[in-house]
DNA sequence: GCCCAGGTGGGTA
DNA sequence: TACCCACATGGG
Protein backbone atom coordinates (compact mmCIF):
# COMPACT_ATOMS: atom_id res chain seq x y z
CA UNK A 1 0.00 0.00 0.00
CA UNK A 2 1.56 3.46 -0.66
CA UNK A 3 1.29 6.13 1.90
CA UNK A 4 -0.86 8.23 -0.68
CA UNK A 5 -3.86 4.99 -0.59
CA UNK A 6 -3.05 4.90 3.23
CA UNK A 7 -3.81 8.45 3.37
CA UNK A 8 -7.25 8.38 1.62
CA UNK A 9 -8.41 5.56 3.75
CA UNK A 10 -7.75 7.72 6.61
CA UNK A 11 -9.58 10.59 5.40
CA UNK A 12 -12.53 8.47 4.36
CA UNK A 13 -12.36 7.19 7.93
CA UNK A 14 -12.44 10.63 9.40
CA UNK A 15 -15.33 11.27 7.60
CA UNK A 16 -17.08 8.44 8.44
CA UNK A 17 -16.51 7.92 12.40
CA UNK A 18 -15.76 9.84 15.48
CA UNK A 19 -12.56 9.45 17.79
CA UNK A 20 -13.68 9.71 20.99
CA UNK A 21 -12.91 12.62 23.32
CA UNK A 22 -11.91 10.44 26.10
CA UNK A 23 -8.65 9.61 23.71
CA UNK A 24 -6.85 13.29 24.57
CA UNK A 25 -7.84 13.42 27.62
CA UNK A 26 -4.42 12.81 30.21
CA UNK A 27 -4.52 9.52 32.05
CA UNK A 28 -2.86 7.63 35.16
CA UNK A 29 -0.86 5.06 33.42
CA UNK A 30 -1.53 2.26 36.09
CA UNK A 31 -5.35 2.54 35.54
CA UNK A 32 -4.94 2.65 32.04
CA UNK A 33 -2.38 -0.68 32.46
CA UNK A 34 -5.52 -2.21 34.85
CA UNK A 35 -7.96 -1.13 31.99
CA UNK A 36 -5.72 -2.45 29.34
CA UNK A 37 -5.42 -6.07 30.82
CA UNK A 38 -9.12 -6.25 32.35
CA UNK A 39 -9.75 -5.37 28.33
CA UNK A 40 -7.85 -8.33 26.94
CA UNK A 41 -9.78 -10.58 24.29
CA UNK A 42 -13.06 -9.04 26.27
CA UNK A 43 -15.59 -6.30 24.82
CA UNK A 44 -15.47 -3.19 26.18
CA UNK A 45 -18.48 -2.94 27.78
CA UNK A 46 -17.79 -5.63 30.23
CA UNK A 47 -14.29 -4.35 30.35
CA UNK A 48 -16.11 -1.08 31.85
CA UNK A 49 -17.98 -3.18 34.55
CA UNK A 50 -15.12 -5.03 35.50
CA UNK A 51 -13.35 -1.69 36.03
CA UNK A 52 -15.85 -0.16 37.92
CA UNK A 53 -16.36 -3.08 40.00
CA UNK A 54 -12.52 -3.06 41.03
CA UNK A 55 -12.67 0.55 41.76
CA UNK A 56 -15.79 0.06 43.94
CA UNK A 57 -13.26 -2.48 46.37
CA UNK A 58 -10.03 -1.20 45.77
CA UNK A 59 -8.41 2.44 45.28
CA UNK A 60 -6.66 1.50 42.06
CA UNK A 61 -2.96 2.03 42.95
CA UNK A 62 -0.09 -0.29 43.20
CA UNK A 63 -0.22 -0.68 46.92
CA UNK A 64 -3.53 -1.70 47.28
CA UNK A 65 -3.57 -3.74 44.67
CA UNK A 66 -0.66 -5.83 45.59
CA UNK A 67 -2.17 -6.43 49.34
CA UNK A 68 -5.24 -7.48 48.02
CA UNK A 69 -6.51 -10.58 48.11
CA UNK A 70 -6.64 -12.70 44.80
CA UNK A 71 -10.14 -14.21 45.63
CA UNK A 72 -11.47 -10.47 46.10
CA UNK A 73 -9.96 -9.16 42.72
CA UNK A 74 -11.64 -12.12 41.29
CA UNK A 75 -15.08 -11.37 42.13
CA UNK A 76 -15.10 -7.62 41.13
CA UNK A 77 -14.02 -8.35 37.98
CA UNK A 78 -15.53 -11.60 37.22
CA UNK A 79 -17.57 -9.77 34.38
CA UNK A 80 -14.65 -9.33 32.12
CA UNK A 81 -13.81 -12.76 31.75
CA UNK A 82 -10.59 -14.96 31.92
CA UNK A 83 -10.70 -14.08 35.67
CA UNK A 84 -8.47 -15.96 37.26
CA UNK A 85 -5.86 -14.98 35.49
CA UNK A 86 -6.55 -11.38 35.10
CA UNK A 87 -7.01 -11.33 39.02
CA UNK A 88 -3.42 -12.97 39.44
CA UNK A 89 -2.15 -10.66 37.18
CA UNK A 90 -3.26 -7.74 38.34
CA UNK A 91 -2.04 -8.33 41.78
CA UNK A 92 1.28 -9.34 40.46
CA UNK A 93 1.42 -6.74 38.35
CA UNK A 94 0.78 -4.37 41.38
CA UNK A 95 3.83 -5.95 43.44
CA UNK A 96 6.27 -6.29 40.70
CA UNK A 97 5.63 -1.89 40.05
CA UNK A 98 6.15 -1.88 43.72
CA UNK A 99 9.21 -3.91 44.29
CA UNK A 100 10.88 -2.57 40.92
CA UNK A 101 10.25 0.55 40.10
CA UNK A 102 9.09 2.32 43.50
CA UNK A 103 5.24 2.04 42.76
CA UNK A 104 5.42 4.29 39.71
CA UNK A 105 5.07 3.56 36.00
CA UNK A 106 6.30 7.39 35.33
CA UNK A 107 9.18 5.86 33.90
CA UNK A 108 7.14 5.59 30.18
CA UNK A 109 7.78 9.35 30.21
CA UNK A 110 11.70 9.52 30.52
CA UNK A 111 13.21 6.04 29.72
CA UNK A 112 13.45 6.23 25.48
CA UNK A 113 10.61 4.36 23.96
CA UNK A 114 12.36 0.91 23.20
CA UNK A 115 13.51 0.81 26.86
CA UNK A 116 10.14 1.55 28.20
CA UNK A 117 8.41 -0.95 26.05
CA UNK A 118 10.82 -4.13 26.90
CA UNK A 119 10.23 -3.15 30.43
CA UNK A 120 5.84 -3.10 30.26
CA UNK A 121 6.09 -6.10 28.14
CA UNK A 122 8.52 -8.18 30.69
CA UNK A 123 6.06 -7.94 33.12
CA UNK A 124 3.75 -10.78 33.46
CA UNK A 125 0.23 -10.45 31.26
CA UNK A 126 1.57 -7.50 29.37
CA UNK A 127 2.29 -8.46 25.91
CA UNK A 128 2.92 -6.12 23.33
CA UNK A 129 -0.72 -4.75 22.60
CA UNK A 130 -1.08 -4.19 25.99
CA UNK A 131 2.30 -2.17 26.82
CA UNK A 132 1.95 -0.04 22.86
CA UNK A 133 -2.15 0.56 24.15
CA UNK A 134 0.28 2.40 27.22
CA UNK A 135 3.07 3.82 25.75
CA UNK A 136 0.39 5.96 22.64
CA UNK A 137 -2.75 6.55 25.11
CA UNK A 138 -0.56 7.40 28.11
CA UNK A 139 3.08 8.94 26.57
CA UNK A 140 2.36 9.39 23.26
CA UNK A 141 4.91 7.59 22.24
CA UNK A 142 5.26 6.56 18.65
CA UNK A 143 3.60 2.90 18.75
CA UNK A 144 0.48 1.64 17.21
CA UNK A 145 -1.05 -1.16 18.98
CA UNK A 146 -2.57 -3.95 16.69
CA UNK A 147 -5.56 -5.39 18.22
CA UNK A 148 -7.29 -8.12 16.24
CA UNK A 149 -9.25 -5.34 14.70
CA UNK A 150 -6.57 -3.48 13.21
CA UNK A 151 -4.76 -6.70 12.49
CA UNK A 152 -7.77 -7.80 10.09
CA UNK A 153 -9.00 -4.54 8.54
CA UNK A 154 -5.37 -3.39 7.88
CA UNK A 155 -4.90 -7.08 5.97
CA UNK A 156 -8.45 -6.72 4.38
CA UNK A 157 -7.23 -3.15 2.74
CA UNK A 158 -3.87 -4.39 1.89
CA UNK A 159 -2.05 -1.87 3.88
CA UNK A 160 0.10 -4.95 5.05
CA UNK A 161 0.74 -8.11 4.00
CA UNK A 162 -1.79 -10.78 4.71
CA UNK A 163 1.19 -12.91 6.97
CA UNK A 164 2.17 -9.97 8.68
CA UNK A 165 3.04 -11.08 12.36
CA UNK A 166 2.33 -7.89 15.29
CA UNK A 167 5.63 -6.52 14.63
CA UNK A 168 4.99 -6.70 11.03
CA UNK A 169 1.32 -5.04 11.07
CA UNK A 170 2.46 -2.15 13.59
CA UNK A 171 6.34 -1.27 11.30
CA UNK A 172 3.73 -1.64 7.87
CA UNK A 173 1.44 0.73 9.50
CA UNK A 174 3.75 2.76 10.92
CA UNK A 175 5.98 3.49 7.67
CA UNK A 176 2.63 4.75 5.91
CA UNK A 177 0.99 6.63 8.39
CA UNK A 178 2.80 9.38 10.34
CA UNK A 179 3.19 9.41 14.52
CA UNK A 180 0.65 12.25 14.84
CA UNK A 181 -1.82 9.89 13.27
CA UNK A 182 -0.85 6.58 15.20
CA UNK A 183 -3.57 7.46 17.55
CA UNK A 184 -6.57 8.06 15.55
CA UNK A 185 -5.69 5.81 12.97
CA UNK A 186 -5.89 2.73 15.58
CA UNK A 187 -9.07 4.23 16.77
CA UNK A 188 -10.84 4.40 13.19
CA UNK A 189 -9.91 1.23 12.29
CA UNK A 190 -11.13 -0.43 15.33
CA UNK A 191 -14.42 1.13 14.42
CA UNK A 192 -14.41 0.45 10.67
CA UNK A 193 -13.45 -3.35 12.78
CA UNK A 194 -16.48 -3.20 14.74
CA UNK A 195 -18.79 -1.46 12.42
CA UNK A 196 -18.64 -3.48 8.93
CA UNK A 197 -15.36 -5.12 8.57
CA UNK A 198 -16.51 -8.17 10.48
CA UNK A 199 -14.37 -11.33 10.38
CA UNK A 200 -16.96 -13.28 8.89
CA UNK A 201 -18.42 -11.02 5.92
CA UNK A 202 -15.52 -10.66 3.25
CA UNK A 203 -17.54 -8.55 1.16
CA UNK A 204 -17.75 -5.85 3.85
CA UNK A 205 -20.60 -4.40 1.17
CA UNK A 206 -21.95 -1.49 3.05
CA UNK A 207 -18.63 -0.24 4.47
CA UNK A 208 -17.37 3.43 3.71
CA UNK A 209 -14.23 2.48 2.54
CA UNK A 210 -15.43 0.06 -0.16
CA UNK A 211 -13.88 1.56 -3.34
CA UNK A 212 -10.83 1.76 -1.59
CA UNK A 213 -10.84 -1.77 -0.35
CA UNK A 214 -9.11 -4.67 -2.51
CA UNK A 215 -10.90 -7.14 -0.69
CA UNK A 216 -13.81 -5.91 -2.80
CA UNK A 217 -12.66 -7.69 -5.84
CA UNK A 218 -14.21 -11.44 -4.23
CA UNK A 219 -17.56 -9.57 -4.91
CA UNK A 220 -19.72 -11.35 -7.68
C1' DG B 1 -27.67 -23.62 22.21
C1' DC B 2 -24.14 -21.75 19.30
C1' DC B 3 -20.97 -18.50 17.90
C1' DC B 4 -18.48 -14.36 18.46
C1' DA B 5 -15.96 -10.81 20.98
C1' DG B 6 -10.54 -10.96 21.69
C1' DG B 7 -4.42 -11.00 24.26
C1' DT B 8 -1.18 -13.64 26.71
C1' DG B 9 1.42 -17.53 27.94
C1' DG B 10 2.52 -22.28 28.15
C1' DG B 11 3.17 -26.53 25.75
C1' DT B 12 4.51 -29.33 21.73
C1' DA B 13 6.73 -30.65 17.39
C1' DT C 1 10.30 -20.87 15.41
C1' DA C 2 5.61 -21.88 14.45
C1' DC C 3 1.50 -23.47 15.74
C1' DC C 4 -2.22 -24.94 19.10
C1' DC C 5 -4.81 -24.43 23.03
C1' DA C 6 -6.50 -22.77 27.69
C1' DC C 7 -8.40 -19.12 29.87
C1' DA C 8 -14.30 -17.46 30.86
C1' DT C 9 -17.59 -14.03 30.55
C1' DG C 10 -21.74 -11.49 28.12
C1' DG C 11 -24.49 -10.61 24.08
C1' DG C 12 -26.74 -11.49 19.52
Amino acid sequence: MTEHGATKILHVLRNNFSIPQWADAPKDVFQVLIMTVLSQATADRNMERAFRGLSKRFPITPKSLADARVEEIEVAIRVAGLYRNKSKVIKEVSRLILEKFGGSLDFIYSLPFEESRKTLISLPGVGPKTADVVLLFCAGKPTLPVDTHVNRVSKRLRLVSPNADYEGVRGALQSVYSPKDYLPVHLLLISLGRRYCKARNPLCKPCPVNTLCPSRQVEK
